[in-house]
DNA sequence: TTGTATGCGTTATCAA
DNA sequence: TTGATAACGCATACAA
């Protein structure tokens, strides 16, 4: 049984093929008959007719699809497959209720290509966790003729919004949290080698009091310098690895950046960012795919801490 | 700057569009001097053009859009959005290594829409975590067009592929691990009861012997009759909130249905189930797609288990 | 209030 | 070896 048309519908109806357009698309600027307004939108029922969405693409030069590019973890860890999982499902869930269709793509490998963004003509990208380095040969080439919104990086060019948690404050409530700033920080290694050096510029902490995890030996080495010092640990995955293999004697707060809270012990402080922030970010998207403004450009949107 | 078309390209090269596409689909049966084609393929360069897919899905009616579609979790955990990332992950990753790209969907609600999935011509869908009820709208309505790949779930209809742990041979194996059978099991829930009620039956044990979680409390008064027993749990995660809440005294084992292993304290007992079975799910898909071929319906794939 | 006709960018058939 | 053209399904300017 072929998929029906508007074809189908109309003949059915015994009306054109553009008043069942009309019909279907509710065009405020034609007026229809109640009559056939009713008897074409039944035999659509019946028919069970959904749009075409391809045909509707290259018609309207709009897919409604949004693109969620996740760059994956240069330097892997048991964990990084679980840390965006919050932010994909909930840019999932936002876009959705906007009536947008979600790619979600991995991005692997050191030359990526992103032909798919132009081939499917998508409307907009969000980009998690993107390097500079693999992203310039990104902006070079298919432009800029959508928004882009990136994710928990520091892109140097002005065009595109930068969605990042609110260190700042975090790390401000942390030291309130802790009783006192703390003396150490233990961070979770970023793709992005610009957004890492702001994290660390934000903490006020010198360099040798800053751990960039890459493995537990080195990590080992680093807390066993702070015994009994307060700490802070950048993401609660991380933070969990802590828990479990030096057990609690540690002093330490957690900024849980994947917003998973959940897998710390009970006792573990930890500070967590909304994911409902994200809907204002999903909603800015929306607003610049419609009217195709850019003039907001450069926007920095934090998410907020809460503990 | 428009995006390049062949027909832009045609123009340049002083060639046909014709010529333009049998060039860049390379297409066999035409023979293209070597001449034009490096001269048309050099063009096409310069231009940036990348084929526009919508174009191409509303010519072909395929569109190499393959749909993940997460069904949520009835009843909420809070590690209900970790549980299925590694497959979506993995998934994508092989459909895009087939040149697939990947519609991302969680479904939500009692009355879902499967639009998308005829709207967007998908040419292959993966549903995860899907219940009996909520699926007999879709295969209602959309029919079976395309091949349809249901992972973790048990659905009547023979007209799908059905993708589960080889939950037989790892109770099995979990039984030799533990040094004998187990006295009790817990298991995560899982949206499908035809599912649940296969795996209870699958393990062998009284139905007072069996757990299903949904609290902390109904899970304590549980584990309180059977101190000191050996026990299996399904779901990494589920586990770790009962390592975690009750400590290490409980004798289990743990089938490890996320492909998370990793999360469990290094002394836990687990089972794990090969992530790279997913491969030949995927090929299959594939192929059922080119040759549009559904004579080996109501195949049971078993993802196998390593410990 | 409804219908006709064109074009969106491709692919593929047929002709040259 | 190459080119003209129809068709895919839809939206819409313009006619009726």
């Amino acid at each position: 049984m072929k998929k029906a048309t508007i074809k189908d519908i109309a003949k059915a109806a015994g009306v054109s093929i553009a008043t069942v357009s009309y019909i279907l698309n509710d065009v405020k600027t034609q007026s229809i008959s109640d009559e056939t307004r009713m008897k074409v939108l039944k035999i659509a029922q019946q028919l069970h007719y959904v749009t075409n969405r391809s045909a509707r693409s290259l018609k309207l030069q709009k897919t409604g699809l949004i693109g969620i590019l996740l760059f994956r973890d240069l330097v892997s860890q048991p964990w990084s497959d679980l840390k965006y999982v919050k932010t994909l499902y909930t840019l999932e869930r936002l876009c959705g209720e906007l009536g947008y269709h979600v790619i979600f793509m991995q991005v692997d490998g050191d030359a990526p290509s992103y032909d798919m963004i132009r081939e499917r003509n998508l409307d907009g990208v969000f980009l998690i966790n993107v390097d500079q380095e693999r992203f310039s040969t990104v902006s070079r080439f298919f432009g800029f003729g959508i928004p882009v919104f990136v994710i928990d990086s520091w892109i140097e060019d002005t065009l595109f919004h930068k969605v990042l948690p609110d260190f700042e404050s975090s790390f401000r409530i942390a030291g309130t949290l802790l009783g006192s700033a703390p003396d150490f920080l233990v961070m979770d290694a970023y793709n992005n080698a610009e957004f890492v050096d702001t994290i660390k510029q934000l903490s006020g902490l010198d360099e040798e009091r800053i751990h960039r995890y890459e493995s537990k030996e080195g990590l080992d080495d680093f807390l066993n310098k702070f015994t009994d010092r307060k700490g802070l640990v950048i993401n609660e995955f991380l933070a969990n690895e802590i828990v479990r293999t030096r057990g609690t004697q540690d002093r330490i707060a957690v900024l849980c950046t994947s917003h998973c809270p959940d897998i710390l012990p009970a006792h573990v402080v930890n500070l967590s960012y909304e994911l409902n922030d994200y809907k204002p970010v999903v909603g800015m998207m929306n607003g610049n795919i419609q009217d195709a403004d850019y003039s907001n450009h450069n926007k920095f949107i934090y998410l907020s801490v809460t503990s």
